[in-house]
RNA sequence: GCGCUUGUAGCUCAAUUGGAUAGAGCGCCUGACUUCGGAUCAGGAGGUUGAGGGUUCAACUCCUUCCGGGCGCACCA
């Protein structure tokens, strides 16, 4: 139940009214009308804009027909105790205290289903995140943009949307190779005892090239490793095999799941980079030619080579891009177009793709060529996750490449384990840079959001402990016939702001507000609760050593949003701390 | 040079998809507490939202021109 959206409604229905009597003067639209939430200062529980969008149309002052509509709103609806117009020309209502009681009965019967979207049309999304290169393990640098990506998908899915995750494996290509070659040194290296060539700078150096090497070694005895030509095909899929398994080990301990691994290797051997290729061909949208050097490069270190190309500068991209490299392979561009056909033959309604801030470059051309395959705009939309700044004893520490000099995601786990790591790299909007402090994050205190939050659902767990009761079961009472006060109310309409939460994380794909309300809606409790201190009335526990109905209801709805919110950040909710 | 992105309190960040007097936390200054439910709370100071122009009843938000930071810019992935 979003009130705001009910009461838009109510509102549209009055406008109809009046405009249907000659009264008013309507836009074509009314999308510019909203319910909004009044800011705290204003003591009223919803306020609409409604007289500013309509004045000028109107040819009457906003607070004049601010006036004449607060009066037909508030003569149809018992529920309003005060109903006042603002300058510019708000609108503000204000609920009678039962308002709010039949509000908390309302959500608390249907608790399953508060805060998700009914009227809008469900979508079936794709959603393809982490993607890294099977390579070695997944460091911080991947961290963001997997929780981003995965918490993506638990509010559409929160919100009844269909939702497919989906992980799209870079088995093909240079890369490849390369690693592959890393592997064998290392095999040769605990094999017959030669160094591995550790200054070629196109090996992987890390240490966990050793324990695949070994783990090659001991589940393929059969396998004779003297002549690399021999068996690089079959050592490369080993390879990628424990690389894989690794990743899905690190993916695990962050809490992510994804329902779908496609390969990219599988994809060019069906032949299907030629079939997109030659789809794009018959549109237009391929040519043999040459890429310029851009403004500002030398041009004695410029080699024009012709080539086959895809004409994303048709959708706004700043130049062509090439699909086939000189010796006639597959750019990297030319098979991942052919997988975003592949996605698009799935008749998802809506792709999403999560990349990291240093991949932004490349939205351009993807999206180009989801644009060209499938005819539409929007399609495909991007979201970057920008850069983690990992800050150890308030100094920002670096990562390189040179081993053993960054962190992993094992490390992370460890030492601030899966639930600091995913509420604080949620906490911030994913388009700004985010300090990550490792000795903030494993604090217990206040100035870390976690707990803070956590520690509101332990003290409405402790409450209930005391009077024997399941913090987890549904609670029935018989009667709603109390009344809240001013402060319970207060934490009320915060409940009430939480469908409109969801509903912006879910549309505009920015789960953060989800962490940031969590917070909000923890710190009123916190007051509340400390009210207690000096207000025996305030309590949860009164003398009699026992909780009202209505202070058990006021629990169960706080500690619901907070499962709620929790379950979809992935993030647990202790009973005791 | 071009593209994307970002600039909000001393610091780290929010701001309800264009709303009202721009809000939190940290830090600073008061105060509650012999752990009672203190992993907490109450109060105070702190702002020309990088700068200018425009659109709008209304701009941190949209457009535009500058300035500063980050990322990217061949056949790598």
């Amino acid at each position: 139940m979003n009130i705001f959206d009910k009461y838009l409604d109510n509102i549209k229905k009055i406008l109809l009214d009046l405009s249907k009597k000659g009264d008013l003067i309507l836009p074509s639209s009314l999308d510019g009308i909203t319910a909004e939430i009044p800011p705290a200062k204003f003591d009223s529980d919803i306020s609409t804009n409604v007289a500013m969008v309509l004045s000028k149309l109107n040819k009457k002052s906003p607070i004049d027909l601010a006036d004449i509509l607060s009066d037909k709103i508030k003569g149809q609806d018992k529920l309003i105790d005060e109903i006042s117009v603002v300058k510019p020309g708000f609108i503000n209502i204000k609920f009678k205290p039962i308002f709010w009681t039949n509000f908390i009965k309302e959500i608390i019967q249907n608790s399953k289903s508060y805060g998700i979207n009914n009227n809008e049309a469900k979508k079936n999304y794709l959603i393809e995140f982490v993607s890294a290169n099977p390579t070695g393990p997944l460091h911080v640098g991947h961290c963001r943009g997997a929780i981003l990506g995965d918490v993506i998908a638990n509010v559409l899915l929160f919100n009844k949307h269909k939702v497919t995750k989906e992980y799209y494996v870079n088995d093909y290509g240079n890369q490849i190779i390369n690693f592959t070659k890393s592997v064998y040194f290392r095999i040769r290296e605990i094999s017959f005892n030669e160094p591995f060539p550790i200054d070629n700078e196109e090996l992987y150096p890390g240490d966990y090239l050793i324990d695949f090497a070994k783990n090659i070694l001991n589940s393929n005895k059969d396998i004779d490793f003297k002549n690399f030509n021999n068996i690089s095909e079959k050592l490369t899929e080993l390879a990628i095999e424990e690389a894989l398994k690794l990743i899905k080990k690190n993916l695990k301990s962050l809490g992510i799941n994804h329902d779908n691994f496609i390969s990219e290797k599988k994809l060019v051997l069906n032949h299907e980079v030629e079939k997109v290729i030659e789809f794009l061909q018959k549109n237009k949208f391929v040519y043999k030619g040459k890429i310029k050097a851009p403004a500002g490069e030398d041009d004695d270190n410029w080699i024009e080579r012709e080539q086959l190309l895809f004409k994303s500068t048709d959708f706004g991209d700043d130049k062509d891009r090439a699909l086939q490299k000189s010796d006639n392979a597959w750019t990297y561009f030319a098979s991942d177009v052919a997988y975003h056909k592949n996605k698009l033959d799935r008749k998802f309604d809506q792709l999403i793709n999560i990349l990291g801030a240093d991949h932004a470059g490349y939205i351009k051309r993807i999206t180009s060529s989801v644009e060209a395959l499938s005819n539409s705009k929007g399609k495909l939309i991007c979201k970057v996750s920008q850069l983690v700044k990992l800050i150890k004893n308030k100094k920002p520490f670096k990562m390189s490449k040179r081993k053993g000099d960054y962190i992993t995601v094992d490390d992370l786990i460890n030492e601030v384990g899966k639930d600091a790591t995913r509420f604080i790299m949620l906490n911030r909007s994913s388009d700004v840079e985010l300090d990550f402090d490792f000795d903030n994050v494993v604090e217990k205190s206040k100035d870390n959001p976690l707990y803070y939050v956590q520690y509101c659902y332990v003290r409405i767990a402790s409450v209930f402990r005391h009077i024997g009761k399941d913090l987890k079961s549904d609670i029935k009472i018989d009667k709603y016939d109390f009344e809240y006060s001013k402060d319970e109310i207060n934490i009320l309409k915060k409940i009430s702001e939480w469908p409109k939460c969801i509903d912006t994380s879910s549309n505009k794909l920015e789960p953060h507000r989800i962490p940031t309300y969590l917070f909000e809606l923890s710190s009123l409790f916190h007051s509340y609760w400390n009210l207690g201190k000096d207000n025996p009335d305030k309590r949860f526990i009164n003398d009699q050593k026992k909780v009202t109905n209505d202070k058990l209801i006021f629990l169960k709805a706080i500690s619901n949003i907070i499962k709620s919110g929790m379950d979809i950040v992935g993030v647990s909710v202790p009973e005791k701390m």
